[in-house]
DNA sequence: TGTACATCAGTGAACGCGCGTTCACTGATGTAC
DNA sequence: TGTACATCAGTGAACGCGCGTTCACTGATGTAC
């Protein structure tokens, strides 16, 4: 109980920055367990243990607020999108490693929607344009976000020869639309009590409808 | 201003059944303007013309309310299914005939997400069993609701020698992922921005990708 | 090195809002005799 | 056909709750001299 021993509100409750960086990160737990409507701003300052307008110093408003956790759990998306390329043995046939690259991109996705349904549905709670300009916050450790990971892995898809040139344009959508429609599934839908094996042998096959459909 | 007029509260403000009818029309309504979000019970029984309470007469609480407008939401889904299905021309070719079953079935449900948004996603905001027991409220007039509209489809498939028996099993899931995939798109993801000349090109290539990645 | 002062991050108290829900009620509807 | 009465659908008023947000404040931090 002495002043060498410091509590809380005594010398450093919160210094310059730590705040919103705290705030942030109590909003990503928030959004971790409950999705983006747990994301409450009174809810993220009680967490923190500060008052709730103590949030106005760094956040404009909770919309604000929320907006920054969900850049985060954008960006946690491209780092788990990442982990799995990370994975990936080498391969010599550049074709074979191409197809690899694809599915990595893929089982990534499938991955962290069933790991994380909280941070996903996050992320994707309101509309953004992935495609558009890039920007640092929702992107992985590489730099490139979630859509600009699987048009790098198209890409070398086309470089390869495995997928024909006219069929490039707009390929992102269609294999988009196979794993984030697998992943609602799994969160949301009628697949959410499939056991993990189970869902990893639907994962696999979708994938295989992919490459074998998109081509 | 005669009594032989009736106003509000005169003689039959609502009879038996009537009431119970009307906040499901307007909790539709609200759905498919704003979605799960906006069945607010004060909001349906406002729009109704009474009062709040009112509406625990017929339904047990708010939640209760909004499982009857999310099954008559999905059960819209399944009719727009099946008047994709009615539309279709006749086929001599029996496989040729499935695979448009198929199809069909495919736009169906993906112009729905595009007509619809607000209902659908009322109807998949809460998950659900849709391949459990199957009941009436979720069907549509042919009494089957759309995951059964996508098995029989599927049936045929299998029937007619275009798909293997062996591939049968769980192809509700890929063939659902693709489509609801590519509806959040539309809907919530970066995909709400294309033209419906574009989203027609789009639809039709994920449907190509399906049948082809199939089988 | 020390003092005076401006800056600004967090406090304390309060607001209006709309929600779901409960309660005792009233008055019309339909039935029994 | 008419009257007495039970049923029950909708009313009116109120509740507690938690939310986002605003305001004037205070006290620590960091700077100028």
């Amino acid at each position: 109980m002495s002043t060498t021993q410091p509590h809380k509100k005594t010398s450093g409750a919160y210094r310059h920055g730590d705040l919103k960086k705290a705030l942030l990160g109590a909003g990503l737990a928030l959004a971790r367990q409950g999705g983006p409507n747990a994301v409450l701003l009174r809810e993220v300052t009680r967490q923190v243990g500060v008052v709730p307008n103590a949030a106005y110093r760094h956040y404009a408003n909770q919309h604000d607020l929320l907006q920054a956790v969900r850049s985060a759990a954008m960006s946690a998306l491209a780092n788990a999108i990442e982990s799995e390329l990370a994975k990936l043995p080498s391969i010599n046939d550049p074709a074979d490693f191409a197809r690899a690259n694809l599915r990595a991109v893929g089982m990534g996705y499938l991955k962290f929607a069933q790991d994380e349904p909280g941070l996903f549905l996050t992320a994707f709670s309101v509309p953004d344009d992935l495609q558009g300009t890039a920007v640092p916050e929702k992107a992985g450790n590489s730099g490139l976000n979630p859509y600009q990971l699987l048009s790098v892995a198209l890409d070398r898809l086309v470089d390869t020869g495995v997928l024909p040139n006219e069929r490039r344009m707009g390929a992102e959508y269609l294999a988009w639309s196979a794993v984030h429609g697998l992943s609602m599934l799994f969160i949301d839908g009628p697949l959410r009590q499939l056991s993990p094996a189970q869902r990893q042998i639907v994962s696999q096959r979708l994938l295989d409808m992919v490459e074998k459909g998109l081509v």
